[in-house]
DNA sequence: ATTAATCCCTGGAGGC
DNA sequence: TGCCTCCAGGGATTAA
């Protein structure tokens, strides 16, 4: 499932292989797909378009187009691919083709048929519906503890379920939730406003680290990208606690265990984690 | 207003 | 082998 380093990669690889094309014509196979606005419209605007850039924003894809911005949400199983040339036919789960004016092609691909796009007017793309709710970007520069501090206070949802919740801070997912409260040594069922200052600070610096140190694991194989640009980036990283049920915590060998925390999945070290301080000695 | 539950989708895994 | 059920999950939507 793409989460912020994945996309992040994604925008690279896309980015260099689409910028200065120009669209020449657009299949849309399953309509859901297009959020906004419907189908026809969204494939005559698209037209005649050229891709200036591609950008990011949490989990969101912008492209931005000479005359409209495209957002591209790819959920949890959506990947794009690149033809320098028209396929006759194109694989199976196919939903989106952009067709080029070289005759070259970027396509859409989504098992779950979850990923959403949106067209949108110039520069706007930043102030549609849940993105302008975003929090910050997971970076040093952006990302600031005192509000940080202050969501938390007031949040007595369980701290997993919060920093899912992406007007907390974005980018984050299923996977990485899990991996910086491991990294933080922190309960996921902690009620958000029941953290120390020094619990705070922990998870907000390994919230930077762990996905800056995604980041730069997803692009290191950039060069390699032709195809499946969903795919290359994942699992880059050695993963501690995610999906690591019954294997041995790396600090501490206690098995790693598996709950529900607001419906996901949800894995821990009983022992680096526990929801009740331990009386100290 | 905040938070929890439901829904969208399909393939893969496990049971029998 | 094949049929059935269950599970995975981000974010929009609906309900409480």
């Amino acid at each position: 499932m793409p989460e912020l380093p994945e996309v992040e990669t994604v925008r690279k690889g896309i980015k260099q292989l689409v910028q200065g094309k120009t669209i020449i014509s657009v299949d849309v196979l399953w309509d859901r797909i297009i959020e906004y606005p419907d189908v026809c419209d969204f494939t005559q605007e698209l037209i005649g378009q050229t891709i200036l850039d591609v950008d990011r924003r949490g989990k969101y894809l912008i492209f931005k187009l000479s005359d409209a911005d495209l957002i591209s949400h790819l959920r949890m199983e959506g990947k794009y691919d690149f033809q320098e040339k028209s396929l006759v036919e194109n694989p199976k789960h196919t939903h989106v083709i952009f067709h080029f004016t070289d005759g070259s092609q970027l396509s859409y691909h989504d098992v779950r048929k979850f990923g959403r796009m949106a067209l949108v007017p110039k520069d706007t793309a930043l102030s549609y519906k849940s993105l302008a709710l975003l929090g910050p970007e997971p970076t040093e520069e952006t990302f600031e503890l005192s509000a940080f501090q202050e969501k938390l206070h007031y949040s007595s949802r369980a701290i997993k379920t919060q920093l899912l919740d992406q007007t907390t801070v974005a980018g984050l997912g299923n996977i990485y939730a899990d991996e910086v409260l491991w990294e933080a040594k922190i309960h996921p069922e902690r009620p958000a406003n029941s953290l120390t200052k020094k619990e705070v600070i922990a998870l907000h610096d390994m919230i930077i680290i762990v996905l800056d140190r995604a980041v730069k694991a997803g692009g290191t194989t950039i060069r390699s990208y032709t195809n499946a640009l969903g795919e290359a980036g994942h699992f880059q990283v050695a993963l501690n606690a995610y999906g690591k049920t019954g294997q041995p915590c790396p600090r501490c060998q206690t098995p790693i265990v598996k709950i529900k925390v607001g419906q996901r999945g949800t894995h821990f070290c009983p022992h680096c984690q526990q929801l009740k301080r331990r009386n100290a000695k």
